[in-house]
RNA sequence: GGGCCGGUCGUCUAGUCUGGUCUAGGAUGACUGCCUUACACGCAGUAGGUCAAAGGUUCGAAUCCUUUCCGGCCCA
């Protein structure tokens, strides 16, 4: 037989990113990924983060839902029937700030239906943006239409979801666990709404430190503070007890300036020696230590700030100002006084609102409550239930629980989200809880009952406040598995299989939904926790529209393609252990392996697929190989870690099947004078063999150019109807690896030395080791003996 | 103020748990040579690291301990 006769069954000499819409129009046609709801296969539930609709995916969305997408095809690929819907979140505040600015309309002072309706306009405007980037980037979602199924692509504002989320609502209420009661209350003055623990963020910020001066029995005392307009909601001065300067200052009381009353002194050891004067003032509220320590002593607050972020009545002249206007007020009328000693710069760090960034306050409110200080110990005792990747993050879960010390405000005074299903009797203020079953809408319905069933009266108030957005998302996982539809089938799949999410979120979506599942259901909502960092630019810095190295990831699809795209995500790094950087290069080599790989399969093109062969040392040793590579990708894999898995894999196809055993074999599958049919043969299957599987293995890391040189080579079925590769071979040939390895590199050393061209013939010794695979080696560098 | 995580060639990283096989491996970029009938988006080679710093434990430390510095995050 002779070198002729064998070309490529494929022409082109590089992969495009053309191709990868025609294949994923073929597996929009063969419909792939689907859930199965096959009783025979175990499920695999993803609960994926919905994107938000009205923004477009961030680069750091595509490259976490490109993982996840990874890791349902692998799932899938080990006989799993995997769950993973596509979500849309269009709940939340900032659809509703969003509709104010579009349409130039007020929440408060636009009626309820028209609002809602204006809000809806927009949110289904903005339609395809999101998902469109998702669609390119080849991901597997069971299903990119919405159906009120299991596996169905779903939105966080749909009816169905909102009955679900209320049935939540009305099994917690008749268990006890929801209260209405008034107490001091996260405020946002710019959302107008009470916001939980959770959505208090911290922001570093210079403020004025003013010095002003009480009188205590006719002496002057300089006390430090950032917010003087609260001098009327003063109730304490402390200072520390280590403090000498005011040493005996305790038990006596200061003279409030501008109002004149007099407040007790006290020691107190948050105060710091070292900020300001050492004496702090004490008001309600004006942070959380301010709670903390009236609490502690049982003082009755004043509030002087109403919900509109102005002044009451308490402030007496200040009244109806606003909190910046009454704060330069008072320092106004401090100086005139002469009791302003001086204002300083300070660094201080301020409460503020996580979606307005506006700075929060703390007023009396009377809201709808759900407990969880009462479950901190069994919560924690839930969450060691679930597996933490990296084991890392759970830390940051166990802290926030650690630190929760009220209860969780549920109710917000917005229009844009799932209704609070309550009515309250007018007659004797019964409050009216209705049967889950159906979605209400309260502030537009009548009551489910006719008549008050405490004192018969017929007439009622429907609850007008919504309930916290987190409320809703902490039961995605309750939604996706199919509450609504099938209760038997939810409790078997229960818990969800896997939660992946940014670590951002934690003490927000992942902790809500934990207490819910515990509240609910008496389990973890999860089996395994995926937490994520972010993807930051080339320099390490945090992505943001101001400072403009925002990154879009369609520009990098336009550029590159998806998979290039991918192949970034898989081999830069993993965002589990920390922050990934994105720069345009680096996504350019990676994206050679691609080219790579398609060349791999163009050579092997070229040989007849044969059933089987009996394999030379050569075949050994490479089927070693990659039986120990789907092994370590494997357990990469099950730990989730794509980036090992794709590293190794490339790796193994690139540094050792193509540079070594490829050309280890080339010449043989060509065949010539002296190679026999059946060794010859055997190097096709080897070939074959080992790039078959590797391809299956790749699958879910690159689908598009697995499953198109799969089809052009193997099998018209697509590659992701695949099982993962379970390879057997005798391992004892991996102890000669890095012999082999040696040696190749050493030839081509000695002939680069020598100034030789590659082909050239050379005169060297085969190591003893290497005998058996001397006839290929031998061919490869062209020796002579 | 407290806590957590990280700091390894220009860049990304393996190795750290379980100290010796690490005179630290790979990738990418740089440089040099080569179009060897799959691939120049390739092949081969070369250079590049006092493993953040100091001290300690040990026969031996990137790896264990202590302190410090830097970066990031969280809590008060």
């Amino acid at each position: 037989m002779s070198g002729q006769g064998f070309s490529p069954k494929i022409e082109e000499k590089t992969w495009s990113a053309k191709l990868e819409s025609d294949v994923l129009s073929l597996w929009e046609r063969e419909d792939l990924y689907s859930f199965r709801a096959d009783p025979s296969k175990p499920v695999f539930s993803i609960d994926t983060p919905p994107p938000y609709i009205n923004a477009p995916i961030h680069i750091g969305q595509a490259h976490t839902y490109t993982w996840m997408d990874a890791i349902a095809r692998y799932k899938r690929m080990l006989g799993y029937d995997v769950l993973f819907p596509l979500g849309l979140d269009r709940n939340g505040l900032p659809i509703e700030v969003q509709a104010e600015k579009e349409f130039n309309i007020n929440v408060r002072s636009t009626p309820r239906d028209e609002f809602i309706r204006k809000a809806r306009e927009l949110l289904d405007r903005a339609g395809g943006v999101s998902t469109d980037t998702l669609r390119r980037l080849g991901h597997s979602y069971n299903s990119w239409q919405k159906k009120y199924a299991i596996g169905g692509s779903y939105e966080t504002d749909d009816p169905e979801y909102r009955r679900m989320t209320q049935e939540t609502f009305i099994d917690l209420y008749k268990k006890g666990l929801i209260y209405e009661g008034e107490k001091t209350t996260n405020y946002c003055p710019s959302c107008h709404t009470a916001i939980s623990d959770a959505e208090v963020e911290y922001r570093e910020h210079t403020a004025l430190l003013n010095h002003i001066e009480f009188d205590v029995d006719g002496k002057k005392a300089v006390i430090a503070t950032t917010r003087p307009e609260l001098l009327p909601a003063c109730k304490l001065v402390i200072y520390n007890p280590e403090d000498a300067r005011y040493e005996g200052l305790a038990g006596k009381s200061a003279t409030v300036p501008i109002f004149g009353f007099r407040v007790p002194i006290m020691e107190h050891p948050y105060a710091k020696q070292e900020y300001g004067t050492g004496l702090v003032m004490i008001c309600s509220y004006g942070d959380y230590a301010d709670i903390r320590i009236l609490r502690e002593l049982g003082v009755e607050p004043t509030y002087v700030i109403d919900k509109e972020g102005r002044m009451t009545e308490k402030a007496g002249a200040y009244a109806n100002l606003t909190v910046k206007q009454a704060r330069s007020k008072v320092i106004e009328d401090l100086k005139q006084s002469g009791l302003y000693v001086k204002g300083e710069q300070t660094q201080h760090r301020e409460p503020i609102c996580w979606r307005s960034k506006t700075p929060v306050e703390f007023i009396p409110l009377k809201e709808i409550y759900l407990k969880q200080v009462d479950f901190k110990d069994r919560l924690l005792a839930t969450i060691d239930r679930m597996s933490f990747h990296s084991p890392e993050s759970k830390k940051i879960l166990v802290d926030w629980i650690n630190s929760v010390s009220v209860d969780w405000v549920l109710s917000r005074r917005r229009y844009y989200g799932t209704e609070i299903p309550l009515w309250y009797c007018n007659g004797c203020g019964e409050t009216i809880v209705p049967e889950p079953g159906r979605y209400y809408m309260p502030w537009k319905e009548p009551p489910p009952v006719q008549a008050c069933p405490k004192c018969g009266s017929n007439s009622f108030r429907g609850e007008e406040r919504i309930l916290d957005t987190w409320f809703d998302s902490g039961s995605s996982q309750q939604y996706i598995l199919g509450y609504l539809w099938d209760k038997k089938k939810f409790t078997e799949n229960y818990p969800c299989t896997m939660r992946p999410q940014g670590k951002e979120i934690v003490r927000t979506w992942l902790y809500f939904t934990v207490l819910k599942s515990l509240l609910l259901f008496g389990r973890p909502p999860f089996r395994d926790v995926w937490i994520n960092y972010h993807v930051v630019d080339e320099k390490g810095e945090k992505m943001s529209k101001s400072v403009g190295n925002v990154i879009d990831p369609q520009e990098i699809l336009k550029r590159y393609g998806a998979e290039a795209f991918r192949l970034w995500a898989f081999l830069e790094g993993n965002i589990a252990n920390g922050d990934i950087r994105y720069s345009h290069q680096r996504t350019e080599g990676n994206a050679k392996f691609l080219t790579k790989l398609w060349n791999i399969g163009r050579l092997i093109s070229s040989f007849p697929v044969p059933d089987g062969a009996s394999p030379t040392p050569s075949e050994e040793w490479i089927f070693a190989e990659l039986a120990r590579t789907a092994s370590e990708v494997r357990g990469s894999l099950d730990a989730y870690d794509l980036n090992q898995a794709a590293t190794s894999l490339r790796g193994f196809a690139w540094n050792l099947f193509a540079d070594h055993y490829m050309e280890m074999v080339k010449a043989r599958a060509y065949g010539g004078p002296g190679i026999s049919a059946e060794a010859q043969k055997a190097a096709w299957y080897g070939l074959h063999h080992t790039f078959s599987n590797t391809l299956l293995l790749l699958s879910p890391i690159v689908p598009f150019i697995t499953d198109y040189l799969w089809r052009a080579m193997y099998k018209k079925e697509s590659i992701h109807r695949g099982a993962f590769p379970e390879i057997k071979a005798d391992a004892k040939r991996l102890q000669v690896t890095p012999r082999l390895v040696e040696f190749n590199s050493k030839v081509w050393n000695e002939k680069k030395a020598k100034g030789r061209s590659l082909r050239e013939s050379i005169q060297v010794e085969i190591p003893e080791e290497l005998e058996p695979f001397a006839q290929d080696i031998r061919l490869m560098h062209n020796i002579s003996s």
